[in-house]
RNA sequence: GUCCUGGUAGCUCAGCUGGAUAGAGCAACGCCCUUCUAAGGCGUCGGUCAAGCGUUCGAAUCGCUUCCGGGACACCA
């Protein structure tokens, strides 16, 4: 357990003792001038017990123990206190080598984790990175905090660039035998590449976009998917299989790893099911076959969820509710969680509330959607080419990786530095996609994301360098804290010490910016503390071991910190 | 039109379950290398937290109104 949540517990027995039932938070000071820590807590008792603050916090304090020092209060009662240092040190050198020993558990549950999103047969986009970063991320702070976790990339495998894809091959190969109607052979292997792929899809959706007779064939393809159509179905299945590969790739290349590697194709057995199931609930609008999904105390008319479509075929929603019927038979997951564009949000509550209203899903397990904003130009409107097209992800990591591969340093050449680029580069659009809360938008900005400075991935990356190279020339592998006189040293201890919380935080919230911004925070004290004392040369002996303990402790709770992120980190640049 | 979101330093963003003097990075300017990677560090400058009203001992944070931006509102995903 962390210090900080092993404090408070002892905080609110001292005050369970005083009579009052009540939650006590400990929060870094942000007056340094009085303390390291402060309580705030004699505030939120004065107005629900009707009792003066200032006395309430003199009652509080006269309960503290000698773990604490320079325990004084405030104004109208802010109590401020710091760790007696020997205390501080202890807790540390315990916790040297564990990083567990920092970190506070979650209750034990199963989290089917739903990102990635890439659409079958058309290339990763800027948007699809998000998901990526965000969901991996957010998967492995799941499992840090004692989760089992499943992740599942849901390809977007079924829908209108399927159509749109064989109405192009058939016009490529028109005698082809998945035209025939008669034929019941085996079908042939295609010989498409994803390059292939990704010129015929764009081609295609501009000729249905100004031709409706080729949207309806297009439609009417789609359709036939859907009901089952076998030739169609193995043609397009092995277009998924070849773009895959390279979607597969680009996910490597973001250290992202699905359990499973599943998407709307694979919801469609489940469906006749699904519908069986809603089937007291559906009736026909327009055609179509929906489901109520409004609430009495809704602030506005909630449009009902589509079913099945006029012309009798699934939809998106369809294929969710497939999807997640299919995923509570097999794994019996505690929740479910969905990464996405914000966008989507009042889609997925649709999808929801179906799910929960027709018992589809037990209300015991929770579907929890959780939105991101949009990655914008500098013009604030969804970054593009420069010639206005879609900016495709691998193009991205091209742009950064050039400009990356200029600042390594000189003497690194060949295998060595295009590697190093390439772990720089992931880092760079990593930390950058991580640092803003996960909801806003924001301007992706290449040139200010590889900076050498400022809060980027390769500063913080070099930082690592540093360490890293720092402690490979120490004589010793393991050192102990013993001095606790340099100021410097404690700044980066009471740092540390927040680590437990932050990962908590971003648990509660699913969001990753506090955690960006926290390893900034500790790298930057770390400089600071690097550049004033020169450590290994340090004659002092305990503080040599006390400063080179430190540097290892900072390495072993940034490492792990990283990895969260899943940003590897390099030897040397 | 209805609903969701956002408006914080010149720029990019934190902070928002109410707490002490609103932060960081960049940019600008000025310092610090015979020293473990100076790809670093230190300092200065920079704000009626969009506006108004309200709730409160206390509001960037909560509520209401207005203005401006982004988004969603069934046969695409």
């Amino acid at each position: 357990m962390s210090l900080i949540k092993e404090t408070e517990k002892y905080l609110s027995l001292i005050l369970k003792e005083l009579g009052y039932n009540i939650e006590c938070e400990l929060l870094a000071s942000n007056r340094k001038e009085f303390g390291d820590f402060q309580i705030n807590v004699a505030f939120s008792i004065a107005k629900e017990y009707h009792e003066n603050p200032k006395v309430v916090a003199e009652k509080i304090i006269n309960h503290f123990d000698e773990r604490f020092v320079n325990v004084n209060i405030q104004g109208a009662g802010f109590i401020n206190l710091s760790f007696n240092d020997n205390y501080l040190k202890d807790y540390f050198n315990k916790g040297l080598h564990d990083f567990n020993y920092f970190i506070d558990l979650e209750k034990e549950k199963t989290i089917i984790v739903d990102y990635g999103g890439a659409n079958a047969a058309k290339a990763l986009h800027v948007g699809h990175m998000r998901s990526a970063n965000i969901g991996e991320a957010i998967k492995r702070l799941l499992n840090v905090l004692g989760m089992k976790t499943i992740g599942d990339v849901h390809l977007g495998d079924l829908g209108r660039q399927a159509g749109m894809l064989i109405s192009e091959y058939r016009r490529m190969y028109p005698d082809s035998v998945f035209f025939k109607t008669n034929y019941h052979g085996e079908y042939p292997k295609i010989k498409l590449t994803s390059d292939d792929l990704g010129k015929m899809y764009p081609k295609a959706s501009l000729e249905a976009k100004n031709n409706p007779e080729r949207m309806d064939e297009v439609r009417e393809i789609t359709a036939e998917i859907d009901r089952g159509n076998k030739a169609y179905i193995a043609l397009w299945k092995q277009m998924v299989a070849i773009s895959s590969e390279v979607i597969k790739k680009v996910y490597q290349e973001l250290n992202c790893s699905f359990e499973l590697w599943e998407g709307e194709l694979d919801a469609f057995n489940d469906i006749p099911k699904v519908l069986e199931i809603m089937k007291p609930y559906l009736y026909e609008s327009d055609g179509a076959l929906v489901c109520d999904v409004e609430n009495e105390n809704d602030k506005r008319p909630m449009p009902p969820l589509m079913v099945i479509k006029k012309d009798g075929a699934t939809i998106y929603g369809t294929r969710d509710l497939g999807t997640i019927y299919s995923r509570i038979e097999r794994f019996h997951p505690d929740e479910i969680w969905y990464f996405t564009d914000e966008r989507q949000s009042l889609y997925f509550e649709q999808v929801f509330r179906a799910s929960y209203k027709t018992g589809l899903v037990d209300k015991k397990v929770k579907l929890r959607h959780f939105g991101f904003g949009t990655i914008n130009g500098k013009d604030g409107k969804p970054y593009k080419t420069r010639d206005g097209g879609v900016m495709e992800l691998s193009e991205l990591i091209h742009i950064i990786h050039d400009t990356i591969m200029k600042n390594i340093k000189e003497e690194i050449t060949g295998k060595e530095r295009e590697d190093i680029a390439n772990t720089l580069s992931i880092a760079t659009l990593k930390y950058a996609d991580l640092l803003p809360y996960r909801r806003t938008d924001y301007i992706f900005d290449p040139e200010k994301f590889s900076s050498l400075d400022g809060k980027t991935g390769p500063y913080v990356l070099y930082t690592i360098v540093r360490i890293k190279s720092l402690l490979k020339r120490a004589d010793k592998k393991d050192y102990l804290l013993e001095k606790m006189d340099n100021s410097e040293v404690k700044d980066i201890l009471i740092k540390l010490l927040e680590v437990g919380k932050i990962l908590t935080k971003s648990y509660q919230e699913v969001t990753l910016n506090y955690l960006t911004e926290y390893i900034y925070e500790i790298l930057s004290l770390y400089n600071k503390f690097y550049n004033n004392n020169n450590i290994l040369n340090e004659a002092d002996d305990a503080k040599r071991n006390t400063y080179l303990a430190l540097t290892q402790l900072v390495y072993n709770i940034i490492h792990h910190l990283l990895n969260i992120l899943a940003i590897d980190e390099v030897e040397k640049m």
